[in-house]
DNA sequence: ACCTGAACACCGTTCAAGT
DNA sequence: ACCTGAACACCGTTCAAGT
């Protein structure tokens, strides 16, 4: 690079974030292909960095998948609060929550579990999770959800959905009427 | 073994039998372990016998997994024969069902995948589809169901059903309810 | 026929040595 | 501070040698 560097602490800085990115660009690379095992030392190997590195930034398997979903989880957020009132609301919300879990499996792997490793996955599930009791409450006061459905319910069913459209082979042309399916079942 | 052989192939036979129970046996204990991962190396010495024996009687892992599976498969067939008729028999068979898969992870494995390896796992899907579709028959002329429902659907769907219940923390407490919202939503 | 287990390749994980 | 990569344990899979 052109760049030539400030102090060395700041050059260290921006070398290891620079490191960092290579190894989520070669773990991408993997879940993109489809492969979602996620080997160590061969996403190292394709980063061009020591295992130990990729030990240093990434603790546990769990850690490095938990950072690889957390720009599809961030969007999910997002859209979760900008979701309009209403079952329709509602529905489109799970309908663009079902596209971006089945584009992105590793989103699907980390919402599908009840825990989280890093500080930032926990916040966004709670970020989630209000979006999500704040869309319940009103669905429920105007009587178009069943009361005794939680968030995490929500979440959970969100999940189950995916995986009913992932264990076929029709190319998930199933997803729109299994989405039907879940929110006429949410109904009161 | 205080028996002897009566004819050397038949005592091969009895062997080879023995021999595969074994594994099966110690396969058995680690899924029961809650470890689905079946490393062949690892099951061959449990078993007490070469790797290359584990690999001729299962050439693949899925096979071993369907092997493993298919008693409960065998008996989630007969229950969905027994089944009785109507939106009623439905909802039973599909909480036996769930009860099942909850129970035994390599059924849960197995039926989730559109695909199977051996001949006797096809022939068992063809049997629990060929009871899915005369229920789904006679509760959809009797207008209980809706029609655009077919068997695959409802292969998917209690898998989505299971994956649902299995991503809380909530001892599965949730099952019931979730089984309610599914059926609720196959009405026409 | 069927079984054994050595052999090789690969992955998980740690840690002493480098800059 | 951060990175490297050797080292060891373990698993996947094959195949020549045994009975």
């Amino acid at each position: 690079m052109a760049t030539a560097p400030t102090t060395s602490s700041a050059s260290l800085r921006a070398d290891s974030a620079r490191v960092r990115e290579r190894m989520l660009a070669a773990a991408r690379e993997r879940v993109a292909a489809g492969d979602l095992e996620l080997p160590m030392n061969a996403i190292a190997k394709d980063a061009g960095v020591g295992v130990g590195t990729m030990y240093r930034h990434f603790p546990t398997r769990r850690t490095l998948l938990e950072t690889l979903a957390g720009e599809s989880f961030e969007m999910l957020v997002a859209q979760a609060k900008a979701a309009t009132d209403g079952a329709e609301g509602l529905t489109d919300l799970f309908r663009l929550a079902l596209q971006r879990l089945l584009t992105d499996p590793s989103l699907a792997a980390v919402l599908a579990s009840p825990t989280f490793e890093c500080a930032e996955t926990v916040a966004l599930s709670q970020e989630l999770s209000g979006a999500f009791m704040q869309l319940l409450d009103k669905a429920k006061k105007a009587g178009t959800i069943r009361p005794d459905v939680t968030g995490d319910d929500l979440r959970r069913l969100m999940c189950g959905l995916q995986y009913a459209v992932r264990s076929g082979n029709d190319d998930n042309k199933a997803a729109e009427r299994y989405l039907d399916i879940l929110m006429k079942g949410l109904r009161p």
